[in-house]
DNA sequence: GGGCATTTGTACGCCACCGTACAAGTGGCA
DNA sequence: TGCCACTTGTACGGTGGCGTACAAATGCCC
């Protein structure tokens, strides 16, 4: 169990700094913290949903999958998102695999006590649903970027999205991953990063990956991201 | 105005179909028909829903655009589905540009009395949150079709979805049209669709193109189509 | 401090799809 | 009936990313 209602104030997750004072309260007995550990699987494809997660630290990624085993990651969510955001839509299932890219902390409510507490709660229903839409709209973009963008492009995006997540500006990830996450070969993940590397928008070590030039790195992926992000202010923020 | 309850009874609208008696008085007083003519865009990306759209007949696409004009098609919307979804979701503004590929009709309701109605009925409002769910599922399949499918199997899986959606085993389609929603180019669609002739698995004919095997085609484009039609079947009907 | 697994750099030929272009076919309308 | 706009067929070289392979670099553990 988690603390008091004034703990959840300081809690990194916005989506529950956000609520009413009211719906922290109702939450609050419910929410027990659990790590994220690197390559938890929180959620597979197609199967129910035990507990639904708002993340405070780390990233896990949404991968879609189909029947031939092929993967591609569809969304990210991080500190100020939630992970199991299905069952607010009336199902236990869960759409996509939910891996942990990067370890770090959330607060899980299982699925029958999170049911009884947006039942009891429209207000914190709809903040739920809010930010549902802002996963579709990531997942719109997303279907772009796979569609339409190099994977240079792609690339960026994706560092963009991940350094809005975490803190500081270096984290790490193999280029065997980032590659599993975009759909593309490790050998192609390896020459975009240097493709980035030499126009100084980011740095490349061993397992590490830093941000230099933000700003840039916005300009270079444009139009690929963005949307979601103003979103994601727009109603959460 | 619409007529009598017994009318949505008879709907083609599976959504409407299902609800219960109760809901469909509720909502009744509130629908107009309204004809979809081709290419009426019912929504703008970004811009204020004014009013949702009960699909009857005809096909809608949902088109993801970026601010370098690059659009992909990202779902489809016919018989049984929703325009204008994410007015349930606590917001006002519309995720992606909505198109009419194939004219058809609507019963379409305004924002304001949708929110008034979802706002009485609980059972509506999950009946409605069950299509979204069902819509990621079809987003989140569009990302990996484009990330990891080649356009005659993305081709594939679109005449599938198309014809699910549609009387008869035939419709009209340029392949400029087609083109834009798969986001490659005309050209490439002539061959694809050449190539799926080939096999047997259709004729195309002058802006017509009619679905022969449907069985060999879900097997060709197998593991890209098939995961949210079986979710719609679930949670719809 | 040496050995081993993991990660990264880089190369090779190959092919799907691109951008572009243009001719041929087709249907609508004056 | 003939013209015109639209649609379709087909071709061309160019290239981004693929699959594969292997050696070099690095970090970890005994």
């Amino acid at each position: 169990m988690y603390g008091g209602p004034d703990d959840l104030r300081t809690s990194p997750s916005k989506i529950l700094n956000g609520l009413s004072l009211d719906d922290m309260r109702l939450l609050q007995p419910y929410l027990v913290r659990q790590e994220l550990c690197y390559r938890d699987e929180l959620l597979s494809a197609n199967q129910p949903i035990s507990h639904m997660y708002f993340v405070e630290a780390g990233l896990v990624s949404l991968i879609s999958t189909d029947s031939r085993r092929r993967e591609v990651e569809v969304a990210i969510a991080g500190r100020d998102e939630v992970v199991g955001i299905e069952l607010v839509l009336g199902d236990n299932r869960s759409i996509n695999k939910a891996v942990v890219q990067v370890a770090g902390t959330s607060l899980r409510i299982s699925a029958s006590d999170l049911l009884e507490v947006i039942a009891s709660s429209r207000s914190l229903h709809l903040r739920l649903l809010n930010y549902v839409r802002v996963l579709m709209t990531q997942m719109s973009q997303t279907a772009l970027a796979n569609g339409k963008g190099s994977v240079e492009e792609r690339l960026a995006r994706w560092l963009l999205m991940a350094h809005d997540r975490l803190e500081g500006d270096d984290y790490p990830q193999t280029h065997e991953f980032l590659s599993i996450m975009l759909g593309v070969r490790r050998a192609g993940v390896t020459v975009a990063l240097h493709n980035l590397e030499g126009k100084g928008f980011i740095r490349s070590n061993r397992g590490i990956i830093t941000i230099l030039n933000r700003a840039d790195l916005e300009l270079y992926a444009d139009g690929l991201y963005g949307v979601p992000e103003k979103e994601h202010k727009r109603l959460l923020g």
